[in-house]
DNA sequence: AACGCGGGGCT
DNA sequence: AGCCCAGCGTT
């Protein structure tokens, strides 16, 4: 046998009772302590479960602690949140992205506050927001159901668990499938997740600290951090636009964002730029929409996000239209940076032409 | 299967 | 300046 390689012979079968083993005595030393793990094992609180779930999608831990915090007190049951105007769970929601998410949790929470709440993996699936990871990860940490997670940390452990560079979603599902301890289905999952995000970290992970680094592929080929291969990724587009204030950046004429970008929240109104117009053109359309009369430009405001690299021009102008107060109003970062222009021009940071 | 969707932290 | 993050819904 051994004149075949490795790959000839294909990967060698794990020993799956000592890995679960080995990596559960490591969670239950070393897992993280967070807000959303209090409560029995499998049978966690599904409100606050659900809540944290949604928040940490695409979002990380440090990140989403704050958030949990003020949404729950906010919105302290499923019932709060399923009465409690649209406009305000943004307001909570604000500044942490992907927006859709808290649109689908407010309606989501009516359909649990009629209903109750699901009791098996497809009544999870069949509720807005959750797709299979959430329902998966919900079902074990609030049923004790024995589904297996699939997110970006489980991805990468297992993906250099078996040394596999393109690890497609279906055979991330399989591996996860077959590795999931079924006595302890929920804390399996934080364990895999914990140790993606503390060991088996995206850039120099630290091997010395695994305690499923014995029977790791990725590491025996001592490149650990080439699995998995990065993403191909979308080019980030350029966009401009033109916005107007109306008022002052405490009191301003706002627009509700329709649509996939930023939909649902609040914002200066704009109007994009056509492919080679100036922003001054951009500006009239604007203007005629409104019965607005163009005042002078207040600045540029640039802001990246993942798949877009936004240039706004800022005019003032001056119309007939009511004004919100911009502080209880739920904005994006990049309408908070145009206000935060006017600010600072009042407060003299800038000279005036 | 591929794409669009925020914002920030880390390297 | 990239890459990534407790993914999901749409096409």
């Amino acid at each position: 046998m051994t004149a075949f390689s490795e790959a000839e012979a294909g990967p060698a079968p794990l020993p799956v009772p000592a890995l679960r083993a080995a990596l559960l005595a490591w969670f239950d030393r070393a897992g993280r302590d967070l807000p959303w793990r209090r409560g029995p094992e499998g049978g966690r609180d599904p409100y606050r479960a659900w809540v944290a779930e949604v928040l940490l999608q695409q979002t990380q831990v440090a990140r989403g602690l704050g958030y949990y915090d003020r949404f729950l007190t906010a919105f302290p049951t499923v019932q709060a949140l399923a009465a409690a105007p649209i406009d305000d769970v943004l307001k909570a929601w604000e500044g942490c992205g992907y927006y859709a998410r808290a649109r689908n949790l407010h309606r989501a929470a009516g359909l649990v506050a009629a209903q109750g709440f699901p009791t098996t993996y497809a009544g999870w699936l069949a509720l807005p927001g959750v797709g299979p990871y959430t329902a998966a990860a919900l079902s074990s940490f609030t049923l004790n159901a024995p589904c297996a997670v699939n997110d970006g940390n489980v991805r990468r452990v297992l993906a250099r668990l078996r040394a596999q560079a393109v690890p497609t979603p279906a055979w991330v599902q399989a591996q996860a499938d077959t590795l999931l301890d079924p006595a302890r289905p929920g804390a399996w999952n934080e364990a895999v997740m914990d140790l993606g995000a503390t060991v088996c970290i995206p850039k120099a992970p630290r091997c010395a600290q695994c305690p499923v680094s014995a029977w790791c592929a990725a590491r025996a080929t001592g490149q650990p951090a080439a699995y998995p291969a990065p993403k191909v990724r979308a080019a980030v587009q350029e966009v401009q636009a033109a916005a107007l204030l109306i008022g002052d950046a405490a009191h301003a004429y706002l627009e509700r964002r329709e649509g996939a970008l930023l939909g649902g929240l609040m914002g200066l109104p704009t109007e994009a730029l056509r492919p080679g117009e100036a922003a001054t053109s951009a500006l009239v359309r604007l203007c005629d929409r409104l019965g607005a009369q163009p005042g002078h430009l207040l600045g540029q405001v640039r802001h990246g996000m993942t798949h877009r690299q936004v240039t706004l021009h800022v005019y003032a102008a001056q119309a007939e239209l009511p004004r919100q107060d911009t502080g209880r109003a739920a904005l994006s970062r990049l309408d908070q940076k145009a206000l935060a222009l006017v600010g600072s021009r009042q407060a003299g940071l800038f000279p005036v032409e």
